[in-house]
DNA sequence: TAGATTGTTAATCGATTAACAATC
DNA sequence: TAGATTGTTAATCGATTAACAATC
């Protein structure tokens, strides 16, 4: 199920939307998928996918090809659906709230187990899953509870500081929807910058162009 | 300002980050920059930035550098940010709310007109720039006011069927936060699909392989 | 002018696609 | 077995990087 090290980073970032397909056949009830017909849903090549998938070693069988619930176990173990790692989530303004009402943190491999805000009127208020504390204990309850992942949502401008503090309590990886870049590899965290501005901003472009070709995945 | 036809996705995609870099070193008061030392503070390298900004046409000069509030207004025009196209919004939940009141529209070059959503609860209110109307509305209101974009903040479901009315209703481009994929290129229309759970995912996995390179941009 | 830095061409690298032998 | 479809190698394509002449 894990065979290949060096798998690269545009393989990787297909395996939630092939996690994503996948599941939604499971859901219906298909048996089996070939590489052909998967691909012609998803708009790639059969070629493609079987590279992609071999990476992590054979989930195909010749002449049949993937088991559908074989398939979407492999894929949720590559992401790691399974372990549901524990995570924090700093600043409950607009976005945070959203997240933390709507957003299937499970269903993504993630527990939050948490929220941090400093504004009194909402600490100890409950959305979705967690419970707001204040922002003055952030880092005894780090300290305590170790969470992998924090989500950034706090306002523009203060995000670095807390960032490298974050880490500095053993944070490992950087869920950030604040707007500013966060480099953190250089200490070896990954940080998945959220950036609703980029996005709308190639549509715009795509839009003028009457080009389609600069969207989608 | 603008010379080849065919830019690449590659680099298309890449314009709104330099936008905002730019856009920072213009509010700083900084006049001139290297693509030596963009790249530095960017983390890419200087013969790609110089690559990329060739695409569009000689915004530097030899010996120089790049006039920083040229370049920025030239990356500006390239995403169109001061046409202004109007825009709509549709379900008007956490997110869109989310939306509406945090998200600045004009930065990246839109004017949000109106909203719409089913429950009468929330019609007749305003979330920011918009007024909330009811849905039974939304197609007189494209037909009369012809905003270009779509912005899909509606449950899990109803997106295809809603996409394609909007499409036929003369809608060119849509910004899809439903989490179901949309794909209306064969039309033409671009679509920017976010996915909160893909990007999450991708975390998750840089998290546990220890390798912060299958994130960033 | 001399130094700096672009614009642009050529070289390299990586990712995608095509092809086909292996095998279920 | 025969047909289908994978796993995998080789070919192609595109994107990034390096190099350097042009020129401010």
């Amino acid at each position: 199920m894990d065979k290949k090290q060096n798998v690269s980073r545009a393989v990787i970032r297909r395996i939630p939307r092939y996690y994503r397909y996948v599941s939604m056949l499971r859901a219906n009830g298909v048996p089996r998928i070939s590489s052909r017909a998967l691909a012609e849903s998803m708009g790639l090549t059969a070629s493609q996918i079987r590279q992609d998938f071999n990476c992590f070693g054979g989930f195909g069988q010749q002449g049949y090809g993937y088991n559908v619930e074989k398939l979407c176990e492999g894929l949720a173990d590559i992401l790691g659906i399974h372990r549901q790692r524990k995570a924090i989530l700093v600043g409950v303004g607009n976005i945070g709230k959203a997240l933390l009402k709507n957003f299937d943190f499970k269903a993504s491999g993630f527990d939050l187990i948490c929220a941090f805000d400093a504004d009194k009127t909402v600490v100890g208020m409950d959305f979705g899953p967690a419970n707001i504390r204040d922002v003055a204990e952030l880092y005894d309850y780090v300290d305590q509870h170790q969470p992998e992942v924090a989500v950034l949502t706090v306002p523009h401008g203060i995000a670095p500081a807390l960032a490298r503090d974050l880490v500095g309590h053993g944070i490992r990886g950087l869920w950030n929807f604040t707007g500013e870049d966060l480099h953190l590899e250089g200490l070896g965290i990954p940080v998945e910058n959220v950036h609703f501005s980029d996005s709308l901003m190639i549509l715009g472009y795509a839009v003028d162009a009457g080009d389609p070709s600069a969207t989608d995945e």
